[in-house]
DNA sequence: AGACCAATAT
DNA sequence: CATATTGGTC
């Protein structure tokens, strides 16, 4: 795994509520921007990049139209991989922060491409299919809302909350998190926290580690690495790796400051092979005591990929 | 009261 | 099987 490669200074917020203004804390990726061609010299979203005609003589599948969201979802994919790529100064102990998109704004614009894009599922399971082995290992991406569309259950105060399904990566924020904390220290409420996403609950996640827990245990117990055990499976539960450091880690480090994931709640169950995108809404919200924020809900990362067999 | 955790329920 | 809920313990 990346291990404490992530390093990063002090975090850069990048504040795009809709896409543009890069609003950071010191200024450091203002300067990137310089000498680029404003928006409106670049090609709108809508357009294609291949004319049809191209095309077509070239049997080259016509690219899907490109939202705002589609985006944001790259640049996040790709200022995360700036961060695990760029080697850290000194800091690297500490994980850092890495905040693609304030939280915040990103709520309005979601929903409505969601809903309009009904099953398209052409470019929601595009996190997804990053490769099904990239999937597990890297992308971060945040997983689109969706708002109840046209659900009953008052959005309110909705007590059923709907089943939280554990996406790689949820799953792999929850490893690197575990894997950040000591075994000592990786208790549902710290873990919750440092994970940092919206929606998440306490129980939520006491309940994955308690499962996390049993595969640890059956995982050492057969050291036995005969002919099974697809790679990327190991890579994804390993064991919580124990940095030297990890003995008192009050809080700080490993953090994503934003809650860009989203857990996602689905109703019915996932059909055989995933694929189908299912939309789950969430009621309501509702909170800890301590620091969390409410919530939204969501459509299933559609990533047809789960967790296989861990 | 609140958090953990193992057991049990769905 | 994956998650949620429960109940005993600290």
């Amino acid at each position: 795994m990346g291990e404490e490669a992530a390093g990063d200074d002090e975090f850069d917020r990048l504040s795009a509520s809709d896409g543009r203004e890069i609003v950071e804390d010191h200024g450091r990726v203002m300067y990137w921007e310089v000498g680029l061609p404003s928006g409106d010299d670049l090609t709108p979203l809508s357009q294609m990049l291949v004319p049809p005609h191209l095309a077509s003589a070239f049997s080259v599948k016509p690219e899907p139209p490109r939202t705002d969201m589609d985006v944001q979802r790259a640049s996040q994919y790709t200022i995360s991989n700036l961060r695990r790529t760029a080697p850290s100064p000194a800091s690297t102990a500490a994980l850092r922060n890495f905040s693609p998109f304030s939280p915040d704004e990103s709520l309005g614009f979601e929903a409505n491409d969601l809903v309009e894009n009904g099953d398209s599922c052409g470019h929601i399971s595009r996190s997804g299919q990053i490769s099904p082995s990239a999937a597990l290992e890297e992308a971060e991406s945040s997983a689109p809302v969706a708002e109840d569309s046209g659900d009953e259950p008052s959005s309110s105060r909705n007590p059923k909350r709907a089943r939280l399904v554990w996406t790689p990566q949820l799953h792999k924020r929850f490893i690197d998190v575990v894997a950040h904390l000591g075994i000592k220290n990786a208790v549902p409420k710290t873990i919750m926290q440092l994970m940092n996403v919206d929606g998440l609950t306490r129980e939520n996640v006491a309940s994955h580690l308690q499962k996390y827990r049993l595969y640890l245990r059956r995982m050492n117990g057969i050291q036995d690495d005969s002919p099974s055990l697809p790679d990327h499976l190991l890579t994804a539960m390993q064991p919580a790796k124990k940095s030297l450091h990890e003995q008192h880690v009050p809080y700080t480090p490993l953090q994503y400051p934003m809650p860009a994931m989203i857990p996602v709640p689905t109703f019915g169950m996932a059909p055989p092979h995933g694929h189908g995108v299912r939309i789950g809404m969430v009621p309501t919200m509702e909170h800890q005591g301590d620091g969390r924020y409410a919530f939204e809900q969501h459509y299933n990362g559609a990533l047809g990929e789960r967790m296989k067999d861990w």
